[in-house]
RNA sequence: UCCUCAGUAGCUCAGUUGGUUAGAGCAUCUGACUGUUAAUCAGAGGGUCACUGGUUCGAGCCCAGUCUGAGGAGCCA
């Protein structure tokens, strides 16, 4: 007999002879009944064991976090807790859990001890919870591009180029860190490198995602993404999955409607796949925020919040018109802001962005058209000549969820740009020959997945929705 | 990296103005009970009060430094 999971037992809407379950018991109460997870859903099937019957050293192996094999009749519950249960035959302990030091309890912890015991916490409800939703999600992102005509391309993790601009990377070397090999005037000889070269970890997948677009028309990548800045926030990580889809022949306006069809179209995904999960983080959602004040609670429970975002259309604002807002804003004028808003060219802090989205718009916002000045140099002049088809989407509780841009495609005003933030064309000789052959018009951005999965659990530190975070001064598991 | 706050039992936390032997709930162990829903009842065990140094007759409490964590800022996704 094949065993069968927890969901599809629950699913069954008759009951069954002789049906066997392996899982990890959660609670054992009053020495006769087990709640019993497998992790294939949410819920515990409840096993009854008529103690009577069965061998007491036995039955006291039966402890949180036990993994047990069970075989018996699915029945109609005589309690009023769930619909079925199983009627226990036949019970085997598959592996004993010591309760004196198993850490994972029958009740609420907080989540900087689960943190600490990452290993374990896809055992509790809510993280077993997140991590579901976090695999649909992925699952929905493959699907959209899929079925929108999209490659999915492999960037490269390991990269040789350093003129991507995305902040402080991760050296990638073989080179005896005590005693390196030299050059005369003594900085390190990265010729002896394994790969001739100073290498370092990816920190986008843009610039060859670039070349891509450039041949196969619409591709995205979906891969881990390296950033050593020593950042210690809820929202940042050395390591996280980034997505990067990458458009030829698509202006801004097109990565705009882009990039709102696709969270649309992901969220739905959960919506419509995941509700038992959305449900209990919900409810958990509403049982945290009972204990904050009013003024800090969320507006909107969180499937309401998800279904809004889905039915209606992101505000979208241009830059200039944002330092109006700000600048007429009662925070502005009142001096609430730490920084004033007084003048064009100002980048936005979090406090402007969060006024934006969570005050003034009350939805999500895509900003474009910022300052040239402020943004990465690939990104297209406008024909004002100071501000770049650049544009950021923010979320409510989130800040900055996607940044993206469409591509300079002319050669001399690239090679211009690159001159004067001293970047070597060298370096780039490969992402200027995409100008020199064919160039066109192409467009695309980066979404950090783990904020995705923030806003779509409402789990309030990225560090708790990817399986194991790595931050500054932490690389545990 | 900067600012603020925190660190007391396995977990969550209380601990008064510096004063005798540091407390509670949950968990664990022992026993009772048995259609329970984080089961219930009785009892027991469990502490380097983050670490290092200082002030004091006396420090969980005051001071300095260090470490760790959280929240916010910057950087960004």
């Amino acid at each position: 007999m094949t065993s069968k999971t927890v969901a599809q037992l629950l699913a069954q809407d008759s009951t069954l002879e002789e049906v066997s379950v392996k899982g990890w018991v959660r609670t054992f109460r009053a020495n006769r009944f087990i709640a019993l997870n497998d992790g294939s859903c949410l819920n515990n099937i409840q096993c009854v064991v008529d103690f009577e019957n069965f061998n007491e050293d036995e039955l006291k192996r039966i402890t949180t976090g036990a993994a047990i094999h069970v075989t018996g009749d699915l029945v109609e519950s005589q309690g009023k807790g769930q619909s079925v249960e199983i009627q226990v035959k036949d019970l085997k302990v598959l592996g004993d859990s010591h309760p004196e030091d198993y850490p994972i309890q029958p009740k609420k912890h907080t989540f900087e001890f689960l943190r600490k015991n990452a290993h374990l916490r896809t055992r509790t409800n809510t993280f077993s919870a997140v991590m579901r939703l976090r695999s649909s999600l992925s699952f929905a992102i493959h699907k959209y591009f899929t079925e929108n005509g999209f490659y999915n391309m492999h960037t490269p993790i390991i990269t040789g180029s350093d003129a991507e601009g995305a902040g402080e990377m991760f050296r990638v070397s073989t080179l005896d860190p005590k005693s390196p090999p030299l050059n005369p005037d003594g900085s390190v000889n990265y010729k002896e490198d394994f790969f001739g070269k100073e290498t370092n970890l990816t920190v986008s997948g843009q610039l060859e995602a670039e070349t891509y677009a450039m041949s196969l028309g619409k591709v995205y990548t979906f891969g881990p993404t390296f950033r050593a800045e020593n950042s210690n926030t809820s929202r940042h990580l050395a390591e996280f999955w980034m997505i990067e889809p990458e458009v030829a022949f698509m202006d801004l306006d097109g990565n705009m409607d882009l990039a709102e069809d696709f969270l649309k179209n992901v969220l739905n995904y959960i919506l419509e796949n995941n509700a038992q999960d959305l449900e209990f983080l919900e409810k958990r959602l509403i049982d945290e925020e009972k204990t904050k004040p009013q003024a800090e609670r969320s507006p909107m429970p969180l499937i309401e919040k998800i279904k809004f975002v889905v039915d209606n259309n992101f505000k979208r604002v241009s830059y200039t018109e944002a330092i109006e807002i700000l600048k007429n804003s009662k925070p502005n004028k009142k001096k609430k802001f730490k920084f004033l808003i007084s003048e064009w060219g100002a980048d936005l802090q979090s406090e402007h962005e969060r006024y934006l989205v969570e005050k003034h718009f009350k939805c999500p916002v895509i900003l474009f058209d910022y300052p040239a000045n402020i943004k990465a140099f690939y990104m297209r002049l406008n024909e004002d000549g100071k501000t770049v088809r650049a544009m950021d989407i923010l979320f409510p509780g989130i800040g900055e969820m996607v940044g993206g841009s469409q591509r300079e495609e002319r050669l001399e005003v690239l090679k211009e740009k690159m001159k004067a933030l001293d970047i070597p064309e060298e370096d780039l000789w490969w992402y200027l020959d995409l100008r020199k052959y064919g160039t066109a018009v192409h467009s695309g951005f980066g979404l950090g997945f783990e904020r995705l999965v923030m806003f779509a659990t409402g789990m309030g530190n990225i560090r708790d929705v990817i399986p194991y975070p790595r931050t500054p001064q932490n690389a545990e598991f």
